[in-house]
DNA sequence: TTCAACTTACG
DNA sequence: GTAAGTTGA
């Protein structure tokens, strides 16, 4: 008799260390197979789903080589094929006698629609389908508020997330060791990883802060664990400083886990000397927990992806105006700290958190342009782009989100002079205004002499603040 | 049912 | 100080 043979099926934990989904597949037997489904309504631009960035398909293709490397280490390998994970896996198994297929869940709309129907299929089969959490530090189902409901409001969501996490101490499990790799005869032929490393088309990758693979993941991990976390706050509001984890896009993607970054925030509590070093470490566990508050959002309100959660931004009337929103993706909007932002951003695939505020703050009430277009455009750019993330950001900077509050307007110049106060950040990324003087760099009001090429500012924060609030009135009950 | 709380940021 | 009204206990 010959050992069972068990199909890993890789989605968003392109790890073998702490993949709990992997964990049990390997339990079961250790005659396992991975696989990964390129799938085309993913990766490439499709009607339906927000695009997926060149740089972040870089990301995806460099960790997924990587990880095969990973899968023969262990005795194994992983099976790359690309088109509907709806009729490849069910062939796929058929092909390999799979008497089980394994994977951890996911939030999003689509990759929940596409589980159902794979598992029905398989089912139909005759095979066993085992599915688990494992992207959350609690599952979202765990988290209700008294009278049952999923939160709405992130600190009620905090206060129980915490109290979860805190008697549950997550511990990460280790990568499956001595697997059974498949007979020859029965490996499917066709590797379609290695053409497309190439044609990603993404320019950044040696300036992209985020670095793809396991291993650059653990050690960004540890790297950020063993220095900045200290200073986490208040470090990580500026711009120009070396503040934050930079470990977005291994989370999202999941060559890193969050039991291993909580794991790893624990231990940096061994080593902290100061209450100061303590609030930060706790001030970054609570970043942890606004990924997961989101992807709860998505998970229990998933209309939340069509559009703005609250009625009445949907008669929002939006000015729409098409130059204005591309000179804001260019950054070319004339007011310097939008622009370096949206510089670094096109030019790196990543953009400081701080900055994604400012500008979202800017195309929305500045610009009186569709939180929609601006969400769409990170999703085209951005190495981390992550729907429960991404949308919950900018339905938080719409106003239009979940969290009751006052109608949040940033003032570019006022957040500029607060969190670059040198410039420095704004020099960097805007090199052709480096010899204007500091004030005016902030302020945004430069003199014709002065800014050269540069473009004058588009608008005038004062009267289109005035003009948002005045629109803002006829949406209100 | 009442009432504190609300990623603050702006002026 | 004020925003702005909804959530959650």
């Amino acid at each position: 008799m010959t050992t069972p043979r068990v199909l890993f099926w890789h989605r968003r934990d392109l790890r073998l260390t702490d993949n709990l989904g992997l964990a049990a597949a390997a339990a079961i037997s250790p005659a396992v197979t991975g696989v990964y489904v390129l799938d085309p309504q993913v990766i490439s631009p499709s009607e339906h789903l927000l695009p997926m960035a060149p740089a972040r398909l870089w990301f995806l293709i460099e960790s997924l080589i990587e990880l095969q490397q990973r899968w023969r280490d262990a005795g194994s390998r992983l099976l790359v094929v690309e088109g509907d994970p709806v009729q490849l896996l069910p062939q796929l198994a058929e092909r390999i006698a799979a008497e089980a297929v394994v994977w951890n869940r996911d939030v999003e709309p689509y990759a929940r629609e596409r589980d159902r129907q794979v598992a029905q299929r398989l089912q139909a089969d005759g095979r066993k389908v085992v599915v688990d959490w494992d992207q959350l530090l609690i599952a979202p189902e765990l988290l209700k508020t008294g009278g049952g409901d999923p939160y709405r409001v992130y600190g009620p969501f905090l206060r129980n997330w915490r109290g979860q996490v805190q008697a549950k101490q997550p511990v990460t499990v280790p990568a499956p060791a001595g697997l059974v790799d498949l007979d020859p005869a029965a490996v499917p032929s066709g590797e379609p990883l290695m053409a497309r490393r190439d044609s990603h088309g993404f320019k950044g990758t040696e300036l992209c802060p985020c670095r793809p693979g396991e291993a650059a993941a653990m050690q960004q991990l540890t790297s950020f664990c063993d220095g900045a976390l200290f200073g986490y706050e208040p470090d990580r509001n500026f711009p120009g400083v070396v503040g934050t984890s930079y470990l977005s896009a291994a989370l999202s993607v999941g060559t890193l886990s969050p039991r291993q970054a909580w794991s790893a925030a624990q231990e940096a509590r061994e080593q902290a000397r100061s209450e100061e070093q303590l609030h930060a470490i706790a001030v970054w566990e609570q970043e942890l927990c606004w990924r997961e508050f989101y992807q709860q959002a998505l998970f229990h309100f998933p209309e939340l992806s069509d559009g703005p959660y609250r009625e009445q931004w949907r008669r929002f009337p939006w000015e729409n105006n098409e130059d204005w929103f591309d000179f804001w993706r260019e950054g070319q909007t004339g007011m310097p700290i939008i622009d370096a932002a949206m510089r670094q951003l096109n030019q790196t695939g990543w953009m400081h958190n701080r900055c994604r505020m400012i500008v979202a703050s800017y195309l929305v009430k500045d610009l009186i342009c569709d939180w929609r277009w601006g969400e769409r455009a990170f999703m085209e750019l951005e190495v981390d782009g992550d729907l429960a993330a991404n949308n919950g950001g900018w339905q938080w900077s719409a106003s239009s989100g979940m969290d009751p509050k006052p109608l949040r307007i940033f003032n570019p110049a006022t957040q500029a002079s607060k969190f670059d106060a040198a410039g420095d950040y704004i020099r960097q990324w805007v090199p052709e205004l480096r010899h204007v003087n500091t004030k005016d760099l902030l302020s945004g009001e430069i003199g014709a002499l002065e800014r050269r090429d540069y473009p004058e500012p588009l608008v005038n924060h004062k009267t289109q603040q005035a003009k948002f609030k005045a629109l803002y009135a006829t949406i209100r009950s």
